[in-house]
DNA sequence: GCCAACGTTGGC
DNA sequence: GCCAACGTTGGC
């Protein structure tokens, strides 16, 4: 038995990496590593599917906002970086037969026409109760209800 | 650049 | 286990 599709919301700095990266990608697919905080892991980890469909949000950027969409194309598995001492996301504590942090693969499906900013997000009926719009929330890896991707797809077609 | 919010660390 | 200090995120 299949379980329902579900949809997800990742963030990334552009600067760092952005949409256009992920396009530029070989088969327009990457590994998402670098996740270094629990909640977010374990999202990634105990509950991302493949098929899933991910929100790529632009952060830190002005304006922010979602920038397109991907699809998880492989499940989770050690993210590689947590060993790599040349790493910025290297974890000391992290051993190989005990990975601390997990990444998925993701490929890119669209790129919007135009982001759809942060501010609309917010003024938009039916996203109210959107993880993302939570004040002070920062988690980068995030569940979507089918509802609200749903809704956010109409405003990329609007 | 500011700063609110929040997660993590580490002394006790 | 508590909690103060610290670091980071990320909107503004």
């Amino acid at each position: 038995m299949v379980r329902d599709r579900r949809y997800w919301l990742v963030k990334s700095e552009p600067a760092k990496y952005s949409i256009d990266d992920l396009a530029a990608e070989p088969g327009q697919r990457a590994c998402w590593d670098g996740v270094r905080n629990y909640q977010a892991r374990n999202f990634m980890r105990d509950e991302m599917r493949l098929g899933d469909g991910v929100l790529f949000y632009h952060s830190a950027v002005q304006p922010p906002g979602v920038a397109g969409t991907a699809r998880v194309v492989r499940e989770a598995y050690p993210d590689s970086t947590q060993f790599d001492p040349d790493s910025p996301a290297y974890d000391p504590r992290a051993r190989p037969d005990e990975p601390r942090w997990w990444m998925v693969d993701l490929k890119l499906t669209r790129r919007f026409e135009r982001l759809i900013p942060l501010a609309e997000l917010r003024a938009t009926r039916g996203l109210e109760a959107m993880l993302l719009l939570r004040r002070g929330q920062r988690l980068s890896v995030m569940p979507v209800s089918a509802e609200q991707w749903r809704i956010i797809l109409s405003l990329a077609d609007a």
